[in-house]
DNA sequence: ACCTGAACACCGTTCAAGT
DNA sequence: ACCTGAACACCGTTCAAGT
């Protein structure tokens, strides 16, 4: 039939990462397809590939979208308070932010790129910008500290809450317990932080 | 064709999941498929579905196997030890386990029942003496707590480990840090229990 | 009783052909 | 330049038919 012109190939883009993202936030990565994002939009499947490369490239699209989300909102938590409050205040909105988007949140883990293929770097950066957002408000309770045991203190503590909330999103927690993943995500930070500080009066003593 | 009597029910049982399990190894969950199965084990797809009702029974009781093999290894654990060394070996048993069979392992966490179908009772009672082990070995170091509080932080605990311990098995932990798992779960577990008695201080003092 | 294989309803991706 | 739709190589699952 040729062309229809009735999308700019921009909104074209948007329409097809909107379907996507509809599906995928019903029914998690396995119920995406493209065949059924093709039938959403009504157009056929090919025009999928004029577009982007692949569908791993178009879940890519939407997990870069996801992560500068969350960079956003995290971007609003006031660091003028203490640096527990700050810390805390943080772990509340990734929480909040997980809990609001739970399949879409949970793309970032249960997607995988084919192993010949790499992570882009404009990804890879915006994990980077994370990372480093949890590093500043951690500085101040580690004075004692060194850059490495900052850096290391800042990715087992994420990781760990990442351990609590992706259970929660997959609706796993459940299964392991009755409490909701705030109070245990709670359990965690506080007691961290408690051994951080421990640990460092240890050192310095 | 009609029956051939080359294998046993049981021997067929074994032969699909042995199959099953070598796929899940080499390539995660994706790389399953019940034709593939069929092809290696050189029997019509048809066949897998005298022997289990569908795909999901068939992961399900690879997962059973998984969940008893590492309650094997952890049971293996000395306990006569003083209580931190019991935890931190218990932590390095499951580390080990996670990163000697880690699509295997992975395969508990990206494998997603149907909405409308629920865990079973076997598989429930498996979880749940993996987190009475826990329990069990982390009760000498909360004497001031409650059972509720003792329930929590083993759950917070694993849940925090398995944070790092699934971003490794995935190959995601990388673009995090350079840093393997090992120092990571060491530091979580370390500062984890730090924390507990620092909080159980200020608790009775 | 056990097993097959065709059938049904799906996939992702490519690409010649059409406007 | 843009889009289609047939084609290719796959899926999970069911079930009538065969031994």
């Amino acid at each position: 039939m040729g062309r229809r012109s009735v999308h700019t190939a921009e909104e074209l883009r948007e329409l097809i990462l909107s379907a996507a993202t509809s599906l995928i936030e019903n029914g998690g990565l396995a119920s995406l397809s493209a065949r059924e994002i093709a039938r959403r939009i009504e157009y056929s499947p090919g025009t999928l590939y004029n577009v982007f490369e692949n569908l791993d490239d178009l879940v890519l699209t939407i997990e870069g979208r996801m992560l500068d989300s969350l960079s956003n909102r995290l971007s609003e938590v006031s660091s003028g308070s203490d640096p527990r409050t700050h810390i805390k205040n943080l772990a509340d909105v990734y929480l909040q932010f997980t809990h609001d988007n739970p399949r879409l949140w949970n793309l970032l883990f249960e997607h995988h790129l084919p192993t010949d293929r790499n992570i882009p770097d404009w990804y890879q950066a915006k994990l980077d910008d994370l990372m480093q957002r949890i590093e500043t408000a951690l500085a101040p309770l580690m004075p004692n500290h060194d850059e490495f045991a900052l850096k290391r203190a800042a990715r087992v503590l994420w990781a760990g809450v990442h351990g609590i909330t992706s259970l929660s999103t997959t609706d796993k927690l459940s299964t392991i317990t009755a409490e909701s993943a705030r109070p245990l995500v709670d359990d965690l930070v506080d007691t961290y932080l408690a051994g951080l500080s421990e640990r460092s009066q240890i050192g310095t003593s």
